[in-house]
DNA sequence: TACAATTAGACTGTACACAATTAAATTGCG
DNA sequence: CGCAATTTAATTGTGTACAGTCTAATTGTA
């Protein structure tokens, strides 16, 4: 019934189901934050912004684990819509800085009711929710 | 020390975590993947093939849930490099037959080696890893 | 102090990913 | 039978995502 080529199926890997969550959960948020006009990558660079005011570019990438090609376009988006400013650092002309403005605080408020809508929309028992943030962190440090 | 904001902070997300390691993941297998010419996308669309040589468009898509916009680009890829071939059903010309080569049955082998090696680098215990497969597992039925 | 090495962002090219639309083929219903 | 509704891929447009490259600014060192 085992033939060596079953390690290459579809259902007996860990990185698909993986994936398909990954953007599973991420088209569950579209509805929400369609509401507050963002993407799900604009929505959590302003995240980063709504914890530290005021960043620099090179440190929102780390925190979001995303590289300066990916993130450059997204936060002259956010730029374009007035959530955020952009300058360059005064002490080193090279670092950009990258600062909320009143619009973008104001949209905190709006983003207030989606963390406990998304959570209801994967329907995750507390106890597994626990578990999979867990076991993800590990992974994390480990990648 | 807890505010209504806290709900807000991208250490508190779950969707981070995933997003974090899904794409985490998709780059740890690059260099394995790099060596049999396959992005990830292009790998689980030949392991569909590797398990049923011959499925139509439309299935293909379910199975690796992505739609035809997606899809339709990787397959013809897929079919550039001699690895499938695409044809039209005779019964209903609608329906698309996507047919794996000889080469493309052939790369089966130079790909055995990759989930061992990809079960390594995640670094997770097999307990870990048989949660985290059973909790994802889970969610997608939600999804 | 010159100047090589490093660092920070931006830019280019390739590859997804999905929503919305389109076109062709088929089906179903009056 | 005739035509509206449906189905299947393909296409278009927008938005990531990352590797590789480039430029400008800064740092380290002889």
């Amino acid at each position: 019934m085992k033939d060596k080529y079953d390690c290459l199926k579809l259902d007996n890997q860990l990185c698909f189901p993986l994936y398909a969550c990954s953007k599973g959960i991420v088209s569950a948020y579209k509805p929400y934050l369609d509401k507050i006009g963002l993407t799900y990558t604009q929505y959590i660079a302003m995240m980063v912004l709504w914890e530290d005011e005021e960043i620099s570019f090179k440190q929102m990438c780390g925190r979001l684990l995303l590289d300066s090609g990916t993130l450059t376009p997204v936060v002259k988006v956010l730029e374009s819509k007035g959530l955020l400013t952009r300058n360059r650092s005064k002490e080193d002309e090279r670092t950009l800085t990258v600062t909320i403005t009143d619009k973008g605080r104001a949209l905190k408020d709006e983003a207030l009711g989606i963390p406990a809508k998304m959570a209801q929309c994967s329907k995750l028992d507390p106890a597994d929710a626990a578990e999979l943030y867990r076991i993800l962190r590990k992974m994390m440090e480990n990648l």
